[in-house]
DNA sequence: TACTTATTTAACGATGGTGTTAAATATTGT
DNA sequence: ACAATATTTAACACCATCGTTAAATAAGTA
């Protein structure tokens, strides 16, 4: 879907699981703001909302800092620790 | 229980949880090597397990490369994205 | 030995996530 | 208006997690 829109039936496809399970996936993304939805004909196609991934992104690196640091200090204790 | 041992009646209280709750949830954490527990007369001494959380201290640790390259990626991708 | 205390285990129930099938809905072509 | 196609929604079931209460177990004490 990163490439464009596409259609429900396609996204179907090769899942090994049945339309219906799929389309209520497709809902909560679509309602979570990570995809949007345009009829064509008896249609649905599905495309990437933007603004939706961009928002997780930004607060995905907005935490960056805070484990680094974390990170960090996990990695002196253990130094400390091995200091026996 | 990080300051030593402690008996399950200690760590049961304040936490607004059934003692059978509790108890539970400390044979998972000692089945999964993260706990121990001593027998002191009837109570139950529970205390860290120094090698499980260690292992689990090590695994982050060896997992942080990963999320360093896979941050810088979509800073990356978060930069060319802007680009525009 | 029987009682009390500390804790665990058993049996049960609520909740959330996620899949299935069958029915409902919308759109297009006849 | 009717049938076919694409998709969604409804109803149901399964399973894991996690809490509760009541019964079981073990140790210390009268």
């Amino acid at each position: 879907m990163s490439q464009g829109e596409l259609p429900a039936g396609d996204l179907i496809e090769g899942r090994g699981m049945s339309g219906a399970a799929i389309s209520r996936h497709l809902k909560v993304l679509r309602q979570a703001g990570l995809i949007k939805q345009r009829a064509q004909g008896p249609q649905r196609l599905y495309s990437i909302q933007p603004d939706g991934l961009r928002a997780i992104a930004d607060w995905t690196i907005s935490k960056r800092e805070f484990w680094e640091t974390s990170l960090d200090r996990l990695e002196t204790a253990i130094l400390e620790d091995e200091e026996l």
